[in-house]
DNA sequence: TCCATGACATCCA
DNA sequence: CTGGATGCCATGG
């Protein structure tokens, strides 16, 4: 039985994911288990705004596009927090994605 | 239980 | 580039 919802495994992982650095949406449901899919992490983090912990800015898809910006509470933009962490975006894109995709299956697990 | 929805991923035209 | 179709599956009505 599963005490938290499927939410709450996305923003244990989003909440890992290191300052400078950005996840996809697929990576996460990697992470959590190869039968989830990509979109229950994009719904769960539907929900992450409400919670202020979740940096939900360093979680696009997978060509690194901020397709999440318009959810945005609104006086924040997504690409001013990304700059803010020294993330450069470029038409609602994440420059050098790749060099700052953190995958949690692969970085967590060197830690663990 | 069935139906609709969704911040995705892939494939194809 | 755009747009449509399919797969994926948790959540809510």
């Amino acid at each position: 039985m599963q005490r938290e919802s499927f939410f709450e495994m996305v923003y244990e992982v989003v909440r890992l994911i290191p300052r400078g650095r950005v996840t996809s949406y697929g990576a996460i449901a990697r992470f959590l288990g190869s039968g989830k899919s990509a979109r229950m992490v994009g719904y769960a983090l539907n929900g992450a705004w409400r919670k202020d912990d979740i940096p939900a800015h360093r979680v696009v898809n997978r060509l690194g596009v901020l397709t999440g910006k318009h959810h945005f509470p609104g006086s924040f933009a997504m690409e001013q927090l990304l700059e803010e962490e020294g993330i450069q975006v470029k038409e609602d894109r994440i420059v050098d994605f790749e060099a700052r995709f953190w995958d949690p299956q692969k970085e967590l697990n060197q830690q663990l």
